[in-house]
DNA sequence: ATGAAAGCGCTAACAA
DNA sequence: TTGTTAGCGCTTTCAT
């Protein structure tokens, strides 16, 4: 690898002359220019970026916090974020924290002892060891699809009412008057903003959504196909039913398929995340797809912008993306009366 | 953030007293080493990993090198690595090239720029530019889930040629006679070696793999579609299938659905990953899963050996991972005729 | 417009 | 056993 002191000396020039060359900002004569140029492409150089980021406390480089990686949606978030910092020639480390809080905080820790520029969170909670760390460092970050109570960190994250909304629309708009949903745990607080969308879209058409039609679970394929036996052994009235995530979503379908009921023929399914697998199953889900990419490529953004231009440029602090409805095959005109 | 040197003015010693006391190579008395302790702990002093990397040359950080993201093999990669280089108090950069030449370039070099320790590579090919680029470097790289022509960089790979076996005798044991197999590209070793180890095993048994029955899939889910679909038109004779990966064979599954034919009641089919999905589906999947942690816990001790003492230590250059069959739903014995 | 020199935070050779 | 000094590769005063 070649250094600067390389091209100084076959430029002619000294070192702070060809690093005032590459960096562009101090006027140089054309001429000497030409010199330097020529001589890095000659032995092609390329600055060392860990002896920049020990110069000037900038090291191109994000860290991306997730709780696990095995998992459709924080591999979006991996996917999206590395192709975003990529776009910004950043280059990004990942950790993940798997509900360990000793990880969690060494990682952050790490982090910062690497001179990052800053640092995504997704799905932090506020008493999360993390934004302690962080408090005493002045480090940006930002968190996607979560916000937090506290205002200081900027968050992104989808219009999770306007997902209710959607879903209770699209649903309606078929024909259903009776519907179940199978939410997110409901002490997070987007999973009661999803619910609220869809109840309050519900009612405000004159359907129903009866308390014994709602079930609590926890985003897990096990979870829904607990959520929807529940409702099928108690007999609850309904002929669909919105799960607040794919995952759950392939439960209620599993179960369906063994009990031997059509979809969407006797129960229209809906789910929440468009994960890949939505379209391979047969009949392919219908879903809601979550702004993942945007939300990333956002977060990148305010997190550069924070990095270079210093503390909360431009004062956005909340970003909301709106959610999108992929049609396919789960759901449609109900055809089973009650 | 605190540095040596305030460490250093606190406990009353020189610098490199402290870094010597840290780093616990040469002697030191005990009692400025307590002092030096408490000095470290009193100020919550931690290393500057970057001027470490500059000084050092070693930053303990790992690169990983994947062709996409969204996808399950390489999110599994991303998941074992990680969890595996942090075990052993690395951090992992990703970057995945899109098979876009002039990205997997840009992310190599600016590995390098970074004074990396290592680099995995998952997927490359024998012509691939970015073994070029490495070879001007003498940065550690290995390989994982490929073999080179070139001998040079270590791999590791599932043992493809027993998978072929394990899927050939699995399927045989259920009484099975008459096969089919759907296969990834052929110009690809490992698919070969896949496709070698299930065709003699059957031919062993007196049982048959017909020319017309072995399709040349892509990994992708359309292209289980796709080999099915032939096979089914050309009316192929065959009771049970193996597809070389998940993918094709939920696209197999999908096409079986949509044509009312029965899983595992007349057609038996098995697949190759064990991804995530391949339990939410109904009929589960029956599958073998490859020794992915395994690989990448392998991957990052050959790359932190060579890291750390030098070239080819050890001279461990292919290390070979067996699979292992995940019975499920999707096999059973044949029970329809011919 | 350019060069000399200092220094980011650390480690290592050398001296004591 | 410890301190002094130099230097990793870069940027940035401060002179000129």
């Amino acid at each position: 690898m070649s250094s600067l002191k390389d091209v100084a000396r076959l430029a002619g020039v000294s070192t702070s002359t060809v690093s005032r060359a590459i960096n562009g900002n101090i006027p140089i004569s054309e001429e000497t220019r030409r010199r330097v140029e020529k001589a890095i492409r000659d032995i092609n150089y390329k600055p060392n970026l860990v002896a920049q980021g020990l110069r000037i406390k900038s090291t191109k480089l994000l860290g991306l916090v997730v709780p696990e990686i095995q998992h459709e949606t924080f591999n979006s978030f991996i996917c999206f974020t590395e192709e975003a910092a990529e776009a910004k020639g950043y280059n990004l480390i990942i950790g993940s924290t798997d509900s360990n809080p000793d990880r969690e905080e060494r990682f952050i820790e790490n982090l910062i002892r690497r001179n990052i520029d800053g640092i995504i969170f997704s799905r932090v909670s506020d008493k999360s060891h993390a934004l302690k760390i962080l408090d005493k460092t002045n480090v940006p970050a930002v968190i996607i699809d979560r916000t937090l109570e506290r205002e200081d960190i900027p968050s992104v994250v989808m219009d999770n009412y306007a997902s209710g909304e959607m879903a209770a629309k699209h649903l309606l708009s078929l024909g259903h008057r009776h519907f179940a949903c199978i939410t997110g745990p409901l002490d997070i607080a987007i999973n009661r903003e999803r619910l609220a969308g869809y109840r309050e879209t519900i009612s405000a058409a004159g359907a129903t959504l009866e308390e014994r039609c709602v079930f609590e679970g926890n985003f897990k394929f096990e979870s829904g196909k607990k959520g929807i036996s529940y409702f099928l052994d108690t007999g609850a009235p309904f002929t669909a039913v919105w799960a607040h995530n794919d995952y759950m979503a392939f439960g209620v379908l599993n179960i369906l398929a063994q009990r031997g009921i059509s979809v969407p023929g006797q129960i229209s399914v809906l789910g929440l995340d468009n994960i890949t697998q939505s379209w391979m199953m047969h009949p392919a889900l219908t879903t809601i797809a979550q702004p993942f990419r945007d939300m990333c490529i956002k977060a990148v953004d305010i997190i550069i912008n924070r990095a270079t231009h210093g503390e909360n440029r431009g004062g956005i602090m909340k970003v909301i993306l709106q959610p999108e409805l992929i049609v396919r095959e789960t759901t449609s005109i109900p055809r089973a009366s009650l």
